[in-house]
DNA sequence: CTCGCCACGTAGAACGGTATACGTAGAACG
DNA sequence: CGTTCTACGTATACCGTTCTACGTGGCGAG
């Protein structure tokens, strides 16, 4: 087996960096630094080593690199995959990191905090240079003694007080204002709020702050009797059942605002379902604004916090985390209400 | 800095297979062969070593592992974020891997070859231990090239000859066929094929494959002349404008097949702006039968092929791979056909 | 008794980079 | 002209595993 081959044979033929400091006529030192960016190398050098990666075709080991210095793999924790605005936060971030060398590692937690817990130690593990979590479940404590360990930046999380990783999040009570501004502004006054199971209890969770908003603005609007929130689980079928079960009540609201337009989506099947009319009947009002919202079939109202700005920004501020910056910042959204068919209006009935 | 302060003090103080070999008193090679279930360990040493592991809460250092043997992550090639198959897809292979010590590193190549390849290129240098690729474009011989060097099964490519990965597909031809044979039981005619763009004529591609079953049925059902295909490019605006164009015209077709759900969610969409019922004016009908077709303002036929099936038999024969196995293997669904509103039938007019 | 083999462990060399410490030459300064 | 500083390179330890080669003790066979 000479291993003089003319073609590249497969495994164990790859070009490391002692290949590109010889061909250069350099130190392995040097290179590396050219790699990295480092401080002192002259331009001259920088660019005989340039030449000599292109030519040789190298690229760097992260796993070598990994072993002292950056992975520049990222790990990016995700609750569900189903939920089309989680695609929109990724392809935000993917677009962020176009022009980089980091890569992302996913993780898909299904909102189960020990999944979650289990799949950041596996991103510890391998040593992600930063972490991007979205709508955390593993609590304040755990996400503390996180980001003491590992750059961190949340998306869709309002900690309490000040904290050791960066956030990024749309301004949740005020999007739920303004949900119910418009609704009630349309002439509707029994809102529902279809919100999210939580085994946890914790006001950082965007639901619980859309839920905070919902209730002041129906305080404000003098609706403060006609408040009512329904907890739907995870999946779609938990979400479908309880829809069903909150239209056919005997009181059944006339509008019904959703955490997300994922779960809006299952209330207009249902509606449908039942014969009810959207927007005569019902109003439904989702969240997030995705692509769905725009088919006309759907034609959902809801609020936009613009998932690609979500990602795009997370992913700058963890970048910059990675880069040293030891203050943390926090990046907030406007939310926009995007107002279409589904809550045009109720018919008037004498 | 005494090391042993009562909270993990952070950075630097991770545990090493070093501090758990001198704990349980072997050799720190001994520690490997029992991560490793490697062969030449009693009974009597491994427990040794499990209880200090399980004492130390030792976990292996990935990037090393990587070093000399495998890195425990796969990397998944995916075309597009918002298409929702593919999140079934991911979610059969999140399944198939709940158990094992693997992790997915994800790359987005947005249909595009070039992206496509810097990915791969990406995940190589990170020393994937493994490749799952779906509907690849980067063609048969980068594909083949791929598979030489690192374990690779591909999803939604259908290869010509013998090659060198496994694969995991649909019956692509018997999908469309069905699709065509349900329509003309239905009562339409006027059959039309929604395709997506390609830069690449590749036969190997599933929406070539339907196109073939498409011809083939319609020629079967005598209705060679009204043999319709459109191919639209990758976004949901281009689908659109394709979409408008198609139903526009004035001879338009009396149903659509679309290649995939996604699509097929917008041509309903277009078909509701141009005042056109469905199923009445216009059948439409998609492919994958993903969670949206269920909902009532869809209720759209299509064809289940499961994605959590493919997904969930990619990531086995992916891992019998990396365990050994030379010889490829072929992994095929038979697709159904889920019938709903959207094709129930044309009115007929006098 | 001696040889060879087996089962079990160990020592130490990789793996391919990064980081640190240090050497050296030329410039600036007094 | 000697000293100090700065800019640039280099040599080498080190990161935490895996893997190869080898040592050792016990045991059955010749």
């Amino acid at each position: 087996m000479g291993d003089n081959s003319l073609a590249p044979r497969a495994k164990s033929e790859r070009i490391t960096i002692r290949d590109v400091a010889s061909d250069a006529g350099v130190s392995v030192a040097a290179v590396s630094k050219v790699l990295r960016d480092a401080y002192g190398v002259s331009e001259a050098l920088r660019a005989k080593v340039r030449a000599s990666i292109d030519r040789l075709g190298y690229r760097p080991h992260a796993a070598a690199r990994g072993m002292r210095g950056q992975t520049y793999t990222l790990g990016f924790m995700i609750p569900d995959l189903h939920n089309p605005f989680f695609a929109d936060i990724l392809g935000g971030i993917n677009t962020a990191l176009e022009r980089t060398q980091y890569q992302l590692l996913l993780g898909v937690c299904e909102s189960e905090p020990a999944t979650e817990r289990a799949l950041l130690e596996a991103m510890i593990d391998r040593r992600m240079d930063g972490l991007i979590l979205i709508g955390s479940r593993i609590g304040a404590e755990h996400l503390a003694a996180l980001a003491d360990r590992i750059p961190t930046t949340v998306i869709a999380i309002h900690p309490k007080s000040d904290v050791n990783y960066d956030t990024v999040n749309n301004d949740d009570p005020l999007g739920a204002t303004l949900v119910v501004q418009h609704l009630v502004a349309a002439g509707y006054r029994h809102i529902a709020y279809l919100s999210q199971q939580m085994n946890i209890n914790d006001k950082a969770m965007v639901t619980r702050q859309r839920e905070v908003g919902y209730r002041a603005a129906m305080k404000e609007a003098g609706l403060a009797r006609n408040i009512q929130v329904v907890y739907a689980g995870q999946t779609r079928r938990e979400a479908q059942t309880e829809a069903r079960h909150l239209l056919e009540q005997r009181n059944r609201p006339d509008a019904v605002f959703c955490w997300t337009d994922f779960i809006a989506l299952e209330v207009l099947s249902v509606a449908r379902d039942l014969g009810l009319s959207v927007p005569g009947d019902l109003a439904v009002v989702g969240y997030d604004n995705t692509s769905y919202c725009d088919l006309a079939q759907n034609a959902l109202t809801s609020i936009d916090q613009s998932g690609q700005v979500l990602g795009l920004q997370a992913a700058r501020l963890l970048i910059e985390r990675i880069g040293g910056r030891e203050k943390s910042e926090h990046y907030m959204v406007t939310p926009r209400l995007v107002a279409r068919a589904s809550s045009a209006g109720p018919t008037r009935r004498a």
